[in-house]
DNA sequence: CAAGACTGTTGCACCGCTACAACAATACCT
DNA sequence: AGGTATTGTTGTAGCGGTGCAACAGTCTTG
């Protein structure tokens, strides 16, 4: 047994500990157990430690000879740069943080998923970071964030990219930030959307052609600004169609399930029954089916059901959902690039949206 | 409008201005516009750095009455330590990194939720990191990830957990890591888990005690070890009840909702059609409610069928499913407390299972 | 052809913090 | 009382990079 000496020695917090044993690496082994830094890739190269630096940072004025020499030994010794040591020397941390409060895990998946992808391309780490806009601290947190990491861009993710406190801070610290699908302010900083009003447009009058009139509508959650958009659209498309707006087709939600099945048993026993029913996302529109076949109505010949965002949920329920393609990684993956290439300018991208017929939708009667 | 000169002289990458602004507080403002290091903090408090850093790391000999000085300083300046600096100049990083490469978004969601939670308490960030075990470069991302993040420990999750190339290099640098739901190896270092054979029999004994007698089943994805302890305990259970295992009621997956599809179509035009199906997890499930909803089956009359994790899904299919309750994000939150507690000692950590009846079981016939 | 502009490279201060050594002030022995 | 621990604090080197200044060589240009 070890000495317990020893043992009550360590500490007690992470501390893995640093391979201070001796290596016999005589031969040609380029002693993989150490950390590599760049003064080891200097003198493998045989450069000064500020050309590597050049090298690592893609700079100007290095000969593509000495570029060559240079990469050739970092890649010899696996090398990988401290971003610890980057961040704190220079002005840059080569990390950004996504900051979300989306409780949708199909969501935001993929948001994550599209950020990635492209901090992968830029040489570039990802930080997650879940927040709560209900909470008061969240401006310190994300102010903790960004001291602590000096992250050098944040991406917000709805309905973080509306929470007006967070916004100003970041405005007063001049950090970098690009807005996934928001809605508000969009003449401030860079975002990236959809639009939702014309995807909800589209779908209802979808519903229209197919002989609905009566067509109930269940409202996303209200700190979404997107919720606002596509409650928008429904009625622009009823107004076009002539059909009379019928408040009592529109039920609230909160852009999950539960709210759906809530929503759903409101509208299905209001007196003009809706032969169609239209849910802001898909898990609510999951909702209404479930619903739905509780009461053993037929789908799609006794209620039509209309989903939004077509997430992989959508393919997941009986019968498959209609509904809107969202392309939210193809959003994220934008914010991300929006905030690599666009320091000073400020651009909104809009994405297009895609109506997907599936099998809850089917003609009236 | 702003000279075009200095727009030019901006540096094209990302690289926010740091607040050169002359600030006017002469009155009690505390300059906020400006990082506060921990110079300031020392300042302010009357006392060294290094004894601030004390406070900071919650070290020993600081007498309570300094402690608190120092403590209100920090909080009237809303300082947060920079990590870079602390990572470079100590030997931890008060980071840590969750590998994954799991496809199944309301897994994972459960997965980071956990681990996020136990990192907050703990005051350290985490990583999300991406993988692919069938890369070939996989082990050098996770260098890579190492080196530049300095993390101080790794959290697993299936089916990195079992990727040996991975796990010898994590040996190799002496990182301390913890693995959630591993297949393999338990001896060598710490791991949460839910004993997966059992439960697996929990639910085909269930069936079976519904009459259930021929019982399809879906196996999960080859490369995670968890599918075969569930097939296993699948096994087990007919053995115990006398049923003769019969291979044709075995249909392999991939632990997504099209292999549940597949499995579905073929097991139920099998001879002797299954009464039941029990899929290994609830997304394969989904993909034999939709085979038998598409086949005009009745659920559960003509057939019932289980899944297995209990994630969101099951309840938002219809019918709700009858599944097995996995902890995910208590065993995510245990890895993590795993990581932090216990540096040195391993510890196997067996979370409870629990089936969950719902109502795509029912009795047979 | 000297003056200036551009290119390629070196050397060193320093980013914000922690580790370690040194030291001062108590408390605890014998 | 003197010696040894223990507690509380300071000073400073240095972690691994980047920014900036300096400088040598090479190319333009009047």
């Amino acid at each position: 047994m070890p000495s317990e000496v020893e043992a009550s020695s360590r500490q007690v917090s992470l501390d893995f500990a640093r391979d201070e044993r001796d290596r016999e690496c005589k031969s040609g082994d380029f002693g993989l157990a150490t950390r590599n830094t760049i003064s080891d890739v200097a003198k493998a190269a045989g450069v000064s430690i500020k050309t590597v630096s050049r090298v690592l940072n893609k700079e100007r004025y290095v000969r593509q000879a000495t570029r060559d020499k240079v990469e050739a030994a970092m890649a010899a010794m696996a090398f990988s740069p401290s971003t610890a040591a980057r961040s704190l020397a220079g002005h840059r941390s080569h990390q950004i943080a996504l900051i979300y409060d989306n409780h949708s895990p199909f969501y935001m998946h993929a948001i994550q998923d599209g950020v990635w992808a492209r901090c992968k391309e830029a040489g570039v780490r990802m930080l997650a970071q879940p927040a709560d806009v209900a909470s008061k601290t969240i401006v310190a947190e994300v102010g903790g964030l960004i001291d602590e990491t000096h992250v050098d861009g944040i991406i917000l993710s709805s309905p973080v990219t509306d929470c007006a406190p967070v916004l100003a801070e970041l405005e007063r610290r001049g950090i970098p930030f690009v807005r996934i699908s928001p809605g508000t302010n969009h003449a401030l900083t860079s975002s990236v959307y959809m639009d939702d009003a014309q995807a909800a447009d589209d779908m209802t009058t979808h519903l229209i052609n197919l002989g609905h009139r009566v067509i109930g509508f269940v409202v996303g959650h209200p700190n979404h600004m997107a919720s606002e958009q596509r409650l928008f659209g429904y009625r622009r498309a009823l107004d076009r169609a002539g059909i009379p707006y019928e408040p009592g087709l529109v039920h609230p939600g909160e852009f999950d399930f539960a709210s759906g099945v809530t929503a759903a048993h409101s509208l299905l026993s209001y007196p003009r029954r809706p032969t169609a029913i239209f849910a802001s996302n898909d898990d609510m529109a999951a909702g209404v089916l479930t619903v739905a076949h509780a009461k053993g109505l037929r789908l799609p010949e006794d209620l039509s059901v209309a989903g939004f965002d077509d997430t992989p949920l959508a393919q997941l329920v009986w019968p498959p959902l209609t509904t809107i393609r969202q392309p939210t990684r193809d959003l994220a993956y934008a914010a991300a690039s929006l905030l690599f290439e666009k320091v000073d300018g400020v651009e909104h991208r809009r994405l297009q949206h895609e109506l997907v017929v599936r099998g809850s939708v089917g003609r009236v009667g």
